[in-house]
DNA sequence: CGAATTTGACCAGCGC
DNA sequence: GCGCTGGTCAAATTCG
């Protein structure tokens, strides 16, 4: 059982220094949507991107979580495993690793009213059946406000829900794959409510392709909002999902000092601890999320991510802050 | 115009 | 069995 984990572990690292671990996870494709998909991911670089290893790859990469904010550094190399923090309880097989935080700096985003989206009531098509959520295979990152680059993987995700927590002040983001439509892979982003400074992202369910190294690959995924100094508070979110009520406020910034703090992952086999999935250690996707990990450093801050509800007075700040151009998103080559 | 985000509604799992 | 809460869907909205 000892290396059981082993693979979850570097898809841990993989998670959240650059991608989440791939997996098998086989999901009814959606035709129109996956046209797209698909072509991204075959476009995807068998080994590491040619920039990657240049050195400047990671801004793109960061992408995925760009709405989020998290523009910012990517895990670097080594951590360490350490036992799981007391501000998350991991579960049973969960394994905490831990990665050097990096500083922060922080923006917010401004947010304007809109009006109300949303569906019309009693318009719904049924929905299959959701599998349990218990058994799904779960790793949970941990990792500095500051460093939120951590979470930020290669892989592109895409919002779709954001909720608040019971018992936490902050709300939490819903992620999906966006890279392929038929990837089960999901991702959820939460501030730990016993530290505001922390980011608890987790992964769930594993990707079922390679990672969309190519740059090309990720365009369109995400938006972004051109950097300007002002980076006006404009628009509602690009930054994204969190930015909105995510974004910081008043526990802003916190997180400085928690830069400090190591981030952790936490890995739960949920259900299986991953030994569903096979030794993957050598699929392309990942050789290309280690030398992510292994470029990983990028002066990136994450700031205040996701923020309680209802203050105001985060938001202004977010932008005034946010001179580090973390709302500049879309890279092009 | 296409694509991403927001957000209310719907639905399923879980605890009591 | 019921209610609560989390998770997902999908229309509306906004942006590039």
């Amino acid at each position: 059982m000892e290396f059981s984990n082993d693979w979850d572990l570097q898809a841990v690292v993989r998670s959240c220094g650059s991608g989440s671990e791939a997996v098998t996870s086989p999901a009814p494709p959606r035709p129109e949507e996956d046209r797209r998909e698909v072509n991204n991911v075959g476009r995807a670089a068998p080994a590491a991107a040619p920039e990657l290893l240049v050195g400047r790859p990671v801004r793109p990469a960061l992408r995925e979580l760009d709405y989020l904010d998290l523009d910012h550094e990517l895990p670097r190399a080594p951590f360490s495993i350490t036992p799981p923090s007391s501000e998350r309880r991991p579960l049973d097989h969960e394994v905490l690793i831990s990665f050097p935080a990096a500083s922060t700096s922080g923006q917010q985003q401004l947010l304007q009213p809109r009006k109300q989206p949303g569906r019309k009531p009693g318009v719904r098509t049924p929905r299959p059946k959701r599998s349990k959520k218990s058994q799904m295979k779960k790793v949970v990152c941990e990792v500095p406000v500051a460093d939120g680059g951590v979470s930020t993987d290669l892989w592109a995700w895409r919002k779709y829900g954001q909720k608040p927590i019971k018992g936490s002040p902050y709300p939490r983001g819903y992620y999906k794959c966006s890279s392929l439509k038929a990837c089960m892979a999901r991702k959820l982003v939460e501030r730990s409510p016993a530290k505001p400074g922390v980011l608890v992202v987790t992964y769930i369910a594993d990707h079922c392709h390679a990672v969309p190294t190519m740059l090309n690959a990720l365009a369109g995924t995400t938006r972004h909002r051109p950097a300007s100094p002002d980076h006006q508070q404009t628009s509602r979110s690009h930054g994204g999902g969190v930015s909105d009520e995510a974004a910081s406020a008043g526990g802003g910034r916190e997180d400085d000092s928690s830069a400090d703090a190591a981030s952790s992952m936490t890995v739960d086999g949920g259900g299986g601890g991953g030994a569903d999935t096979a030794d993957d250690e050598n699929e392309p996707w990942q050789q290309a999320d280690m030398d992510m990990a292994a470029l990983g450093d990028h002066p990136l801050d994450l700031d205040d991510f996701l923020v309680p509800f209802g203050d105001d007075d985060g938001f202004d700040r977010f932008f005034e802050d946010d001179d580090d151009g973390v709302l500049e998103r879309r890279v092009s080559l």
